[in-house]
DNA sequence: ACCTGAACACCGTTCAAGT
DNA sequence: ACCTGAACACCGTTCAAGT
């Protein structure tokens, strides 16, 4: 009976100091720090370093854990985009959604990109994602907008080059998101 | 007169360790290490860590001086793509040596994608990029076979994303380069 | 002049000791 | 059970001391 009562409390607890790393991750990711230091997340959601690992056993899993509300989002917009009655915008919604998600979360666009999932979550969101722009290939092929030689591993990589060239520009130009989405929506015409 | 003598002999000597320190990394780079320790090539050249940082003040210019070689003959490539009579197959051409070096050359991915430079030299060469690129473009524009609306900073973007693309698949699908490609070189046209 | 490598700061990661 | 933070290993970078 204790423990009945002791574990939610734990639960909560934990998850209390498992959203205040997160929150101090997020924080240094928008004052521009790349590196996501544990050791200095953990100073700052004020709690020891040995915490930091049992919550985020490598840094990969720490990223996917901040990606994965954007991650989920993303999805959402994807099965959106495969239901739409027209094809081919579903097909340009879908490469919109997943760079516009890739842009405004960096460590989606890390995630997207990474080789490896270290969260089963992550694997599971991937495989979501993957089935709804499979869907819609084929429909789109179905329906003779698309190039046939692609497959939707392909539309991931290729969205993620797109968020890599729209990131490698010195001074940044706002119409590049755009208009490279659109070089890569005229490509996979067939 | 005895400096007359002396300067060439260091100059030389000079030459031999920068050239056992590119060495080193490259085999390191080779064997699989990306991370390019500064301490870790020193001791691998045998010369001390401070000679390391008097040839390359930082990783930057490291990376630019393993590149060097590699973005030398992109430029020769991209040079011959911009006389080629057919400027269609020309800008082909320029795109497809742009892939190729970046795939068989990590460390000139690197450096076409980087923000900003840290030596002249290099600086040099993307400028040399970017004036054969410029005439290929003016030419294709004026032959109505490209996009009004690309850069030839664009192409270059768009080059290190198509790389970033074949680089991000798990299981390495050997055809990926060259679909990713030409789904570029389509999306180009006007 | 040029080189060496000890030294300092910093970060990743583990684990014994606490509660 | 869970947490802390000292401790160890490693890497970037500098600079006093050597030649």
């Amino acid at each position: 009976m204790a423990a009945l009562r002791a574990d939610p409390a734990l639960r909560a607890d934990s998850a209390r100091v498992r959203a205040r790393m997160l929150a101090a991750a997020r924080e240094m990711l928008a004052a521009g720090d790349q590196d996501l230091p544990m050791n200095a997340i953990a100073k700052a959601a004020g709690v020891g370093v040995g915490t930091m690992y049992r919550h985020f056993p490598s840094r990969q899993a720490l990223l996917e854990s901040l990606a994965a509300e954007s991650y989920a989002a993303l999805v959402a917009r994807a099965r959106t985009a495969a239901e739409q009655e027209d094809v081919g915008a579903g097909l340009a919604a879908l490469l919109r959604a997943a760079l516009e998600s890739q842009l405004s979360d960096p460590s989606l666009a890390s995630v997207l990109s990474a080789p490896a999932h270290a969260c089963a979550e992550t694997t599971e969101l991937g495989r979501e994602l993957g089935a709804a722009a499979l869907r819609l290939l084929d429909r789109a092929r179905a329906a003779g907008v698309v190039r046939a030689d692609v497959s939707a591993d392909d539309l991931r990589r290729l969205m993620c080059g797109v968020q890599h060239a729209v990131r490698s520009g010195g001074a940044d130009d706002p119409t590049a998101a755009g208009r490279y989405l659109d070089i890569m929506v005229r490509g996979l015409r067939p």
